[in-house]
DNA sequence: TTCTTATATAAGTAAACGATTATATTAAAG
DNA sequence: CTTTAATATAATCGTTTACTTATATAAGAA
């Protein structure tokens, strides 16, 4: 099988202090683009291209909302990435404003 | 904490087709570099500066035999490490000689 | 000691990575 | 329609990665 190819590229996808930490924040909930500006302190498009290797490694969805993205932890994940997520302490970050909160995107 | 480093660390270490080959070899018992050569289909010192960056996570032990090294996985793994190593296939593979089986070396 | 064998280290290089700045897209507000 | 705000994409660049070849180290054999 080459599975272990979906394996490489998993554990590619996490083995990125700043990818981490934005798993760390999403064991809280939903966030969206701009919290992650605040909490890795690097620019927004840096913020865009780390999301983007997770979604694209299946580990986080998006759900757009007006202007705003708001991302989570998809409920599925393989047991090694489980594994990951279980060990990370969560992170708490501030709102970066009144219409970004996720809560009253949830219809 | 920055346990997360130690996790960003180990991750990296694992998050490369080749290295995780040599894991999946490793599940069978101890293994000899020379062996590697043969599986992964690189170069000796390509092998040898991969066995290093797994010993320096702390994800694979060295026994040293005469001119050979065996390597042997570390018994103690953080959880998502053996998450890793559990859903690893096992890779078979063939001795590439009489001295270099890791039986006659267990005394 | 000298030769051979197994492994490690050094040096060089092409490709991948992760950031940046600049620009494009998209949707809401005026 | 124009402006503003949130996010994405493009282009660029310095750093890291993973290989290669060449050389060094270390141990057993002759």
């Amino acid at each position: 099988m080459d599975s272990v190819i979906k394996m490489e590229n998993q554990l590619k996808a996490v083995s990125d202090i700043n990818r981490l930490k934005i798993l760390a924040c999403l064991k809280q909930g939903e966030v969206c683009v701009c919290d992650f500006v605040d909490v890795l302190q690097v620019s927004q498009p840096a913020v865009s291209q780390q999301l983007r290797k997770l979604k694209d490694a299946g580990i986080i969805l998006e759900r757009k909302k007006g202007t705003w993205k708001h991302y989570r932890l998809n409920e599925e994940q393989t047991t090694y990435i489980q594994a990951v997520l279980d060990e990370l302490e969560p992170i708490s970050y501030q709102h970066c404003g009144p219409g970004c909160s996720s809560e009253e995107g949830v219809d």
